[in-house]
DNA sequence: TTGCTTGCAAATGATTTGCACTGCT
DNA sequence: AGCAGTGCAAATCATTTGCAAGCAA
């Protein structure tokens, strides 16, 4: 555990380092934060976790580990944005939003699923001549806590 | 064909109805611009086909026929969200995006893994607790036309 | 020192809204 | 007549950016 969050952050500072950028205490704790969190966190719900991070700060950091390829920045319906660490970092994952409360939470398939998708997809890229780099699935539907209510 | 557009307009009449909301020239002009298209479009987009919506109108109507189930709103990463007609208007489908120049093309799978789909994401949401309205999948990679530069 | 970072405040840009006018019904 | 729809301009609000000060190599 402590293990992988040791090599979590070294893989980012190298990566960083590549442009010659600094991993400050702010981007640490941006990747600390998205790194404990079982979803993809808003701004706000991110300066809550870190209150010491000013707005734009958290923006810009963002924006730099969403360039040097530590976090993937993704849009679903509601007013944020949301932030996760990219799925090398991580692992292949998908999320179950929340129609009601706007709730995601990570979830993955079975690897036997995924394959088949795999397959379905390089054959229909093939038809429309698309080249497929990576593919988002979302389940919308009602939180345990909103189903309850 | 003439007729599944007419049976279309039909439909979306009804809908409207049901709330005392009349089906006007713009509204319609909206839903044939979104009819005629083979994937979600944004606002600029939209007017471009239909340069007679003023653009406050534009984006009312596409709130008024959401909200009456006839228009889907859908956000990926461009500036501009992007709005397609309801699935059970159209037919359940995907989107192929591309991460070049932003694309959105419609896409189906094959009725058999949309299946494998459904049973997976059913067992998924018991063991979470989560109730499933719908899916989506997004494929993103290049489109033909970016690949060939 | 050099130049990446930060925080604040101001700017940007998509989308929304107030209001007066138009046009169904 | 009575109320929904429209267009324009102004308001919102998430996100971005300019700038002066802070901090690490």
């Amino acid at each position: 555990m402590a293990g992988a969050h040791t090599e979590l952050h070294r893989t980012v500072r190298d990566r960083l380092d590549g442009t010659d950028q600094r991993y400050t205490t702010g981007r640490r704790a941006v990747v600390d934060a998205l790194a404990g969190s079982g979803g993809p966190l808003t701004l706000p719900e991110l300066i809550e976790r870190s209150p010491e991070l000013a707005q734009s700060s958290a923006y810009r950091n963002l924006a730099v580990l969403e360039e040097v390829g530590v976090v993937r920045r993704l849009v679903h319906g509601s007013d944020h944005a949301r932030y996760e660490l990219a799925e090398d970092l991580t692992e292949h994952h998908h999320h179950l939003i929340c129609d009601e409360c706007g709730l995601v939470r990570d979830v993955t398939l079975t690897p036997d699923l995924e394959r088949r998708l795999d397959v379905a997809f390089e054959t229909l890229s093939i038809d429309e001549g698309f080249s497929p780099t990576h593919h988002t699935i979302d389940l919308y539907g009602r939180c345990a806590d909103c189903a309850s209510v």
